[in-house]
RNA sequence: GGGGGGAUGUCCGAGUGGUUAAAGGAGACGGGCUGUAAACCCGUUGGCUCUGCCUACGCAGGUUCGAAUCCUGCUCCCCCCA
């Protein structure tokens, strides 16, 4: 072993949980050629956040030695649904809703990957198998085998219903890795069964095993579940930079270490109190997505929102209807997207501001020229000026 | 094939004839506080022409002065036995 690929291998080491089998990682390494490192993900849901980022910067660094990243785009599998977590059933997407979020996938992942080490690849290429094909493919692997992932295991003891599509779902994924030659693949924590259970495949078809790294789960802005899409406490990569900065702010004192660790690969400044560690932690992940600079302008409009209670300069404009008084929850229902049943029980908590002064549960209807240019407000982040 | 259980508001989940727009929790939203859109405290959380009216407890009927609660049919889901 070499003593350069001792330094990569310890490089490409670090922020992992699993690295298995172990060791191999450091041989594959001293082959001394590129290797194809395999990430896949399912088009169901078109936002790459923050919780992919934990895993593509990895595949980065693979990129930055030099390594190829393989990026699958599960359009197959994305109809079969991976099971890990959740156990509600998936919505089936239209193959154009698919090839939509596949575009917007490819897109953001080259927000964090080198386009010119990637290679991109969809499922479908070799998923759309006859029947026999799939015999074979099932031949190879056992319900036991299967029940011992974790989710399976609890569900069957629980007697909760595990479908035979969602068997299915780790033998595709592996045979996944052995159509592209996958040398390894990357995943988080909890995918770890089905990034084992590739190289069974592998080795089932007779290609060389890959060697399985997993990341950390990253928590959602809730600071409780795993970041996704599908409950809601995700920071996606395309968030406007107020969005960004602000989702950020939002999340709670206690994950912003770990948020620290997984995206910034540092500990906060420990002498920093936390609000300024959240600060400096929003303003450099908004500068990453949105260019230097993008975060010291988002914090000055968040300062302007949540500390000075000011409101923004750019502020979105609405026509006011005819009429010498204007009746304010419908004109708040059209303007905000709510019911005007609930702008009036906004008005009678004092959820609402005209310029910056609070409106009462009285104030239903108003003079068509206190209106005019002036600017109506829900709560701290919602603004409409009138003209 | 046989037997059993279930479908309640954004979600989870009480409720088994009479203040039930439906307990409780979560989430969300609003207010207060704040060196954070953290924490903490308070409030709101079906719609509307709003001191009242309308629509709601899988769907369609029925019983009753009155039903989410009882009856019949239907749809869907789950479990057990085979």
């Amino acid at each position: 072993m070499t003593e350069p690929h001792n330094k990569e291998a310890a490089a490409l080491l670090a922020g992992t949980v699993d690295a298995l089998p172990a060791g191999a990682l450091e041989a594959q390494l001293d082959l001394g050629r590129p290797l194809r490192v395999k990430f896949g993900i399912d088009p169901t849901a078109p936002d790459i956040h923050l919780g992919h980022v934990v895993v593509l910067r990895k595949l980065r660094e693979f990129q930055d030695l030099g390594h190829t990243v393989v990026l699958i785009i599960g359009d197959y599998t994305a109809r079969v649904g991976d099971p890990s977590g959740r156990s509600a059933t998936r919505p089936v997407l239209s193959p154009e809703q698919i090839d939509a979020n596949a575009e917007t996938f490819k897109r953001q992942a080259f927000t964090v990957l080198d386009r010119e080490c990637t290679e991109i690849r969809r499922n479908s290429e070799w998923l759309d198998m006859s029947m026999q094909d799939l015999f074979a493919l099932t031949r190879g692997s056992t319900v036991a085998q299967l029940l011992e992932r974790d989710d399976f295991a609890k569900r069957f003891a629980d007697r909760r219903p595990i479908s035979i599509l969602e068997l299915l779902y780790p033998l595709l994924q592996g045979y996944d890795s052995h159509a592209v030659g996958a040398d390894v693949e990357l995943g988080g924590t909890d995918q770890k069964f089905n990034l084992l259970h590739a190289r069974a495949i592998q080795q089932q078809y007779g290609s060389a095993q890959q060697s399985v790294l997993t990341m950390p789960i990253l928590p959602g802005i809730d600071g409780v579940e795993r970041m996704s899409k599908s409950l809601g406490n995700y920071v996606a990569v395309t968030d406007l930079p107020d969005q960004l900065f602000g989702k950020l702010m939002r999340i709670p004192d206690q994950v912003m270490p770990t948020y620290y660790e997984l995206l910034l690969g540092r500990i906060p400044d420990p002498a920093a109190p936390p609000v300024i560690a959240k600060r400096a932690l929003a303003g450099e992940l908004t500068d990453r997505f949105h260019g230097a600079g993008a975060g010291a302008a988002a914090e000055r409009a968040f300062d302007t929102l949540h500390v000075d209670h000011g409101i923004p300069d750019e502020i979105e404009e609405d026509a006011l209807p005819d009429g010498e008084t204007i009746h304010l929850p419908e004109l708040l229902a059209g303007s905000f997207g709510i019911s005007r049943s609930e702008a009036r029980r906004l008005l009678a908590g004092g959820g609402v501001k005209l310029d910056g002064a609070a409106l009462g549960r009285d104030d239903l209807d108003l003079d068509r020229a206190r209106l005019e240019g002036a600017v109506l407000q829900i709560g701290r982040r919602r603004h409409r000026r009138y003209v």
